[in-house]
DNA sequence: GTCTATATGCAGATAGAC
DNA sequence: GTCTATCTGCATATAGAC
């Protein structure tokens, strides 16, 4: 069988090019927002901003991919921790695994993913259209979410008059909002801020 | 005594102008972000494009107007309303006035004030050097509520073990946050969105 | 595949009439 | 003070050489 440009264990040169530009897209939007210009992320990426229209067919196309790609990386990281907490075939307490999820999702945003960042940092900009098209990925991964917190909820964790959908989304904007704040040169880590988003989001401020 | 610009009681019609504007720009910021622009600013204003610029030097001079005043009117409407729990010469309960602060900025972001909604919309988006200018007002407003906070620590309300700068900012996330998803249409009401706030912030989701 | 050079379009900004 | 008309600059996008 001839290798592909499919075949993940050997990307062609072009598909390895791509995946440098995307990189250099989230590293830009990350840090400069939606408005990161397109010869910033060429130049990352160590080409010419005209090289970029080869690979991609627009501006847009690349903003609605980073999306995608923000969402499914911390859909991923969050998945695979609590797959991780679960073990191999019993499910774990439902407290945890949402306490599980809120460090995961915090530290994707914070210092795993780019793309992630760039995701939570972007969202919000970008014109109707690619907000559109990214809805039905933000539905999976909140879908995600629901059910976690629908099962604590049956398993009585919760307290009993909790909108889910509005804490679900407080939830997110804590840490989504990370983004706009977090200083990997200043006193704290991603780390301490994760455990602080899990003290918090579960178990609030107040003693 | 003659009546000037800076009579508050009778403004000038340049002054009420200039605020239509304001209130305009204020609109679009909240809704477009921070790609908003001027002709459509200008349009809810009820002028032309190029009018704008007798009234403010450039498009930056508004944005960076349209931050500070976010930020005032979201501290104002804090303050008025640990002022009148308060009352006249007690301070109150120290756990009681964070929660009044939370949800007073809560519904200043989600529905009294354009301005605030605009400045948590899109500070996250500004140039560096507008960012810059806003930083003096955001460390004010930020002492506030750390005086809030400290207070509150100090007389033993919170966990011994929080850090008071990741507990403020992750609540501010999720107060801003808002911004991206409230929908006055849907089943949610902005008072219901404050109430789970002020519940999740200061005692968690879990029971 | 990437380069250079250039075209296109649009938003911010300016000038001058009224 | 606001209008219309126009200018300017910049970022996206395209064309053609290599």
């Amino acid at each position: 069988m001839v290798e592909t440009s499919s075949d993940t264990k050997t990307p062609t040169k072009s598909a390895r090019t791509r995946k440098r530009i995307l990189d250099a897209a989230a590293a830009e939007f990350r840090q400069a927002g939606y408005n990161a210009r397109l010869v910033d992320i060429a130049e990352r990426a160590g080409m010419q901003a005209g090289s970029l229209y080869y690979h991609f067919a627009s501006r847009e196309e690349l903003v609605a991919e980073i999306l995608q790609l923000g969402i499914a990386t911390a859909f991923a990281q969050v998945r695979r921790a609590i797959e991780e907490l679960d073990g191999s075939d019993i499910e774990s307490d439902p407290r945890r695994r949402l306490e599980t999820a809120i460090r995961a999702h915090t530290m994707a945003v914070l210092e795993q993913s780019d793309y992630a960042s760039a995701q939570a940092k972007i969202v919000g900009q970008v014109p109707p259209d690619i907000a559109e098209a990214h809805k039905a990925d933000q539905r999976s991964y909140g879908a995600y979410w629901n059910d976690l917190l629908e099962t604590a909820a049956t398993a009585g964790v919760l307290r009993a008059d909790l909108d889910l959908f509005a804490a679900r989304m407080l939830a997110f904007g804590a840490m989504n909002w990370t983004t706009e704040w977090f200083d990997p040169s200043r006193r704290l880590s991603a780390d301490q801020i994760a455990d602080t988003a899990v003290m918090m989001i579960m178990s609030g401020l107040a003693k």
